[in-house]
DNA sequence: CAGATATTCCATTGATCAATAGAAAGGTAT
DNA sequence: ATACCTTTCTATTGATCAATGGAATATCTG
């Protein structure tokens, strides 16, 4: 092989490389995988994910200089969000292979799990069959910003942080089914649990939204019509 | 958020996170995109990527650490290979989003191409349309080795190697179809020069064995009968 | 234009990672 | 058992990256 063709392989490669360096870091993907839920400020980011202004801001650079994400002002902030759904979909074969090939990752949410005993999880399949079934009331407990950046429909938006005060929104003969951002995200489980802890029968939805779009399922834009 | 909530995102995210380390590196991408051919030894994958037997083992122990790659002892040889085809799935996304993001990509290929003219290439959806067409000869210009572990159905296997010496196997008023490990491999590139330089009408396909077995197309195992 | 706010830049320190060469280990064959 | 071969381990050096705090920049408001 001449040196032409090692140079030309070694810069294909290294380009290849930048995706990997930038998703090679814990921080950066916690980022990702909230911008998969909505635009966000780095302010908001930075909060989401317990981190430092300075260091928040240093990763999303990081993320933008690999073109994952892309930034615009919006007066004093600055928002940040997806360059498209292929970076979603990046983060998402990332958490594939890390489900499929480390057992680890089972042990440490099966661990985590035995802290709060009486949660059943449902799938979105299990959603889907059960369709025609009119008796489950679907709750979409993330933050409104991010029901507002896509939902799944017919799901209404009551945040965590606002649940313990609009219980009267709920139906208390149905199934409250509640999810947020993902399998790994636990406002969804907060949400089961004071729900059940107030009479309600509640269940969680393992998938999150951001699984959804990488799949392509539809989701739904903008306010919906309350039930 | 409770410190255990923390301590749990924190450990799933760095388990995310050994997948982006595995893959952040432009030496570690070009071993898996060869064990993406065919299981080989590290003296093997040494060759091939022009790297020296230490570095060589240390990234592979890196992949097998990050369980992308397993390694067999086979006598005095260490044979490694993927541990499935997700593995391949994941080189095959890191590869659209360079492919997408990174406008660099594109002008390193074409730079490149540009000192090697009369260059057509075909995809293979141009292939399987005009697939009733007799008039073509697919030739996998890949060692053996890797024709055996899987290759294009029909296609013949011609070491670029020994391309030279078995130009009577090709038919004369055919046009032959070159494909070897991808876009970035560069055997076809060189096939297709000596074809033409020898009177062929010759053609290179762009996309490799590793792009089908990712998009999950027929691949033929073993030895084929040659036309 | 001054003051306030959000974000980025910069410089320093410590940590991790890559490359290299030579020694050691595991396996085969005579 | 000895010699030989392939691969891994070890240690060293240099390079890159992450975290942190404080200064600088950009925008909006009064």
């Amino acid at each position: 092989m001449s040196d032409a063709d090692r140079i030309f392989k070694d810069s294909i490669y290294e380009q290849i490389a930048r995706v990997g360096r930038a998703v090679a870091h814990p921080r950066r993907l916690e980022l990702l995988d909230l911008l998969c839920q909505a635009p966000m400020t780095v302010e908001q980011l930075a909060q989401k994910s317990a981190l430092p202004i300075g260091s928040a801001s240093q990763h999303l650079q990081h993320l933008k200089a690999a073109r994952l994400v892309i930034a615009d002002r919006q007066g004093t902030y600055m928002r940040y969000r997806l360059k498209d759904d292929l970076s979603c979909s990046l983060l998402h074969t990332l958490k594939t292979v890390a489900e499929q090939y480390y057992a680890e990752m089972r042990v440490i949410t099966e661990d985590f799990l035995m802290d709060h005993q009486n949660l059943q999880a449902v799938s979105i399949t299990d959603i889907q069959t059960r369709g025609a079934d009119d008796s489950l009331t679907l709750v979409d407990v993330r933050p409104v910003e991010e029901y507002k950046a896509g939902h799944w429909p017919g799901a209404i938006s009551i945040p965590l942080e606002a649940l313990a005060d609009r219980l009267m929104e709920l139906p208390v003969d149905h199934t409250i089914v509640a999810y947020c951002r993902g399998p790994y995200c636990l406002l969804s489980l907060h949400a089961v649990k004071t729900l059940q802890r107030e009479g309600f029968h509640a269940v969680r939805l393992i998938e999150g939204v951001s699984d959804w779009r990488a799949r392509g399922l539809p989701i739904v834009l903008g306010d919906a019509p309350l039930k």
